[in-house]
RNA sequence: GCCUCUGUAGCUCAGUGGACAGAGCACCGGUCUUCUAAACCGUUGGUCGCAGGUUCGAGUCCUGCCAGGGGCGCCA
């Protein structure tokens, strides 16, 4: 199906032209023609404010819009346009195109606007990129969503896209989790160790280590902590999976970052920025002051290797390579940025919290620094969420604490426990990015009867109810004439044409959370619509009744459609 | 101090430079003999943080200020 507004807008760029051809309106370079649907009924299915013509023009915007419209070819959807003070043109669907549209949406199925714009192109989403060393927490969370949502989006447009999922098994953090488990297992084992304070507390360890000794005795007494490490990354892994799996999320490919050390990626690519005069060496950056200089001196760095990022805008410069020889994150970081370029993706979506801000900002000047365009690197920044809970005796909402502990309401298996898997992705998804997210787990559960969720889901229910019903009593909408639609019914129909433009919307702006307000509103015109026309009721005469569930079965498909891009279920009872 | 996000109804939040600023929750009052009332109908509720500026037109763009979150490492 056709975007009706670009549809609209190159039609009144072409009227706008033809006026100008014929003298009528003055020569001018012809603006973006920004076409929209209105917020308010009456004024039409889409609108364009000609005021913006007024100065270039030299005219009044009445009569700009006027000779317009009277410039306009005839649209390949029937229409009326209508021009209102101070200088509109609205755009009326005709009724009869309306009834067309019930049937092709039933036609187009679960593929209803699949779009063009990204045809033949290939997207990469990279999310959740959490290392292996706990579970999913609700921080993660977000990003999954959000990254996952965007990908459905972006295959709604047309791409063709991969989710991608970046962690890192060898650093630091590592070896400390397998110290970790080791520990717990020589306890389990019953020998008096103590785990050190900054070790992985985790009761989840517990369990690894009882699994263990359950599997393998004592055996493993004397083991290396690597054995340990290997043991409890794969488990952090199966678990990390699972809970994914457990929101209907799974990630097409998995990138170790040690890849880039082994196959020497991070030392080319650190070459080419050397190449392109944008690496040296020194103990402090060449911008340094005298705090940061001795500051350098009291730690006697030796010299490091550094990247001039300040030629990028940078407030200053990054290293790159340690004194001691071992990289920064920083750069294998850009070097699997490069990698992702290389790999021919015409986007590259990376969702990210808003604490990787300045890190995706020096990335990103890296691949300035190698020549390449960091155009197609887009990056989603989700603000901070938290899990908060009611605190009775302070009267406060209080965060609950990040202890990675089960039961602590932190983590994605205890909020999907809690709240169910549509509700976490609906709560999760159905807010800007740019939005801070307090995740009322207290609040999520009480209201679980009259949440959004349930009031988006329960018009697919609806639906799904009279088909169940009309099978029953073997009605069918064979010969349905939609001439019986009446206006509640097409105007629904009006809203739902509206999909189109929310996908490309979502997509050109990267802003997945617009579909779950859609989505909202679809269903705010549907209930209204589902009590007042009515399809096996006595009074409804058989016309009407077939039209209704010819048009019901073009709900129904929208419905899923939404549905399904939010990443939940389309249920057909509840 | 610098960078960045946020500030819109009692609460949680939408809002492509356009028309009279919108939802949900909460509150109050009505609706089920027919496809499930997890719904519908109605009422109440606003100095869009403050002050300037740009514009025919600003919740939206710019500047300054106030308040809150996040980031400013030879950590990842």
């Amino acid at each position: 199906m056709k975007l009706l507004n670009k549809v609209l807008e190159a039609a009144l760029e072409d009227a706008i032209q033809a006026a100008q051809d014929s003298g009528k309106l003055p020569p001018f370079v012809i603006p973006r023609i920004p076409v929209s649907a209105p917020k308010r009924a009456g004024q039409g299915d889409l609108s364009y404010p000609a005021m913006g013509l007024a100065k270039l023009a030299r005219k009044s915007p009445l009569d700009i819009a006027n000779l317009i419209v009277g410039n306009m070819r005839e649209l390949d959807f029937p229409c009326e346009l209508k021009v209102a003070p101070p200088g509109f043109i609205n755009c009326f669907f005709a009724d009869e195109f309306l009834r067309l549209q019930v049937d092709a949406m039933i036609e187009a199925g679960d593929a209803l606007f699949r779009l063009d714009i990204g045809r033949g192109k290939r997207a990469q989403v990279e999310f959740v990129s959490a290392n292996p060393s706990g579970p999913i927490t609700i921080g993660h969370t977000r990003g999954a969503v959000v990254g996952d949502a965007m990908a459905r989006l972006l295959e709604a447009a047309g791409y063709e896209v991969q989710r991608e999922y970046y962690y890192n098994n060898a650093g630091a953090q590592m070896v400390k989790l397998g110290r970790s488990l080791m520990l717990r297992y020589q306890q389990q084992l019953g020998d008096d160790v103590q785990l050190p304070a900054d070790y992985y507390q985790g009761e989840y360890l517990v369990a690894a280590a009882a699994d263990l000794v359950a599997e393998h005795g004592d055996t493993l007494r004397g083991e290396s902590w690597e054995r340990f490490k290997d043991a409890a990354e794969s488990r952090m892994f199966d678990w990390i999976k699972r809970s994914l799996a457990s929101i209907d999320i799974k990630h097409d490919a998995f990138y170790n970052e040690t890849s880039l050390f082994e196959s020497g990626k991070i030392w080319s690519v650190l070459d080419a920025m050397r190449g392109n005069g944008h690496i040296y060496q020194a103990a402090h950056w060449e911008g340094a002051d005298e705090t940061e200089i001795d500051d350098v001196r009291s730690k006697s760095y030796q010299p490091a290797t550094w990247f001039r990022s300040t030629s990028f805008g940078d407030e200053k410069d990054r290293v790159m390579v340690k004194s001691d020889g071992a990289p920064t994150y920083t750069l294998p970081d850009i070097a699997y940025h490069s990698d992702k370029l290389e790999r021919g993706f015409d986007i590259a979506v990376n969702v990210l919290g808003a604490d990787h801000f300045s890190q995706a900002q020096v990335v990103s000047y890296g691949i300035e620094a190698l020549g390449m365009n960091p155009e197609p690197i887009q990056v989603i920044f989700n603000q901070m969420v938290r899990a908060v809970r009611w605190n009775e005796e302070t009267g406060e909402y209080e965060a609950v604490k990040q202890s990675k502990r089960a039961g602590e309401f932190d983590t994605l298996d205890d909020l999907v426990a809690m709240t169910g898997a549509d509700a976490v992705r609906y709560h999760m998804l159905a807010r800007s990015p740019n939005s801070q997210l307090d995740f009322d787990v207290d609040q999520v559960v009480k209201q679980s009867n009259e949440n959004p969720v349930y009031y988006i889901q329960n018009a697919y229910v609806r639906c799904a109810g009279i088909f169940r019903e009309a099978e029953e009593r073997g009605f069918d909408d064979a010969d349905a004439d939609l001439n019986h639609l009446g206006e509640e019914e097409l105007k629904f129909i009006r809203k739902a044409l509206e999909l189109g433009n929310v996908i490309e919307q979502a997509v050109v702006h990267y802003e997945p959370h617009k579909i779950a307000f859609f989505a909202h509103e679809l269903a705010a015109v549907f209930h209204p619509i589902y009590d007042r026309a009515r399809v096996l009721h006595s009074e409804v005469p058989v016309d009407a009744a077939k039209a209704r569930l010819r048009f019901y079965r073009a709900a129904a498909v929208a419905f899923r459609r939404l549905l399904r891009l939010m990443g939940m279920s389309a249920p057909e009872r509840m």
